[in-house]
DNA sequence: ATTATCTATAGATCTATAGATAATGC
DNA sequence: ATTATCTATAGATCTATAGATAATGC
């Protein structure tokens, strides 16, 4: 039954990704801790040899989702350099991120969710938060700093509700309208001011 | 024990209303049926005798919840005739509206759960959404309907993720930030195209 | 010998129901 | 007599823990 330090690791490992993909598909509530062992594989026992407690699990997982979503963020940079604003919002309002939350964003995810989390959930999403700001910062136009962060600011709020938007509602076609007027929005920006 | 008919169409509004506040303030998985009942000053078991399940009472909770959002929206636009989008702006992303999610936004406090919802909730949700965007659309800026429209979505959106956001963060200064950029964002909209 | 995982369970919580109670309204 | 509410509880689910098991690693 006792498996390698390695092994363990690893075992590890796929909780926290496993966590971070299903409390973004079905809240945190909406998963128990036997639900995320049962999917690596390992009985909900085990679970406290990795995590303290499940809020501890729930910070962790969050932590790891900004990371993953950060990244993601910089490969659309990296993926558009022409147009990067264009090249996220084109991709962060796609139909496939609004069809697969567990793999996305995590504010869109579980943003409302976590402002009703513990310290420590909400201080891992200030710091993501954090990040991914200062990550859109740098690529918006305006001619001081201060102008490109309020951009940032107020595009990354742009996203984020759009997304939630869409997801909301039933409507398919609605959905889609949400989606592409907050496209145009966002690629209109640049001739803003 | 009995009450009169109509003390129980007032005992069923309280309920409505105190339900569309707690599960605002701590999300639907966060309040049980017994908390609302207490709440209202009833047992728990005489809330079958109102709705026919939890999932009934999110459904008709989250109509009202809109139903009174849009209210609130009519309200901000009549109180500032002359620019009524920077009128809401200021009023939807204050401090005030912020730390007071048991009777604001039902979008901003409940929208990434709502997503995860059952058909019911997501049809009040709809129908909330769509009010929302006609009231809106009707006081952008734009030659056209569609582009009016257009601009309502993407404004919709901004407000939404920018309060998401100002609760998500544990930094005042940054949940500040957030609601500031927003505001001027949408305070500078009319100068767009 | 140490320790990662498993088995089993305690204790708490939640939705929903059945039957009792007592006040309304014909 | 009818019925809105209350009391009590069944059944399910969830977090966390204690002790057993068996493979690793000194």
């Amino acid at each position: 039954m006792r498996v390698s330090r390695e092994q363990m690791a690893e075992n590890r490992e796929r909780i926290l990704e496993t966590a971070a993909t299903l409390f973004r598909e079905r809240g945190f509530d909406g998963v128990g801790v036997a639900d995320v062992m049962k999917a690596v594989g390992l009985t909900h026992g085990g679970f406290y040899g990795h995590f303290s407690s499940k809020d501890d699990l729930a910070a962790q997982a969050l932590g790891r989702a900004f990371g993953n979503a950060n990244q993601w963020l910089e490969d659309a940079k990296a993926a558009e350099p022409a147009a990067p604003l264009q090249g996220i919002a084109d991709r962060y309002l796609s139909p496939l991120h609004r069809d697969d939350p567990g793999h996305g964003c995590p504010v869109a995810a579980l943003g409302s969710d976590i402002a009703r989390q513990g310290e420590a959930s909400r201080q891992a999403a200030t710091e993501g938060a954090r990040a991914a700001i200062a990550s859109l910062s740098a690529i918006m136009p305006g001619e001081s700093e201060e102008e490109r962060r309020a951009a940032a600011l107020a595009s990354y709020a742009t996203l984020i509700g759009a997304l939630v938007l869409s997801r909301m509602v039933e409507d398919k076609a609605l959905s889609e309208e949400i989606l592409a007027a907050a496209r145009a929005a966002l690629g209109a920006k640049p001739a803003e001011t």
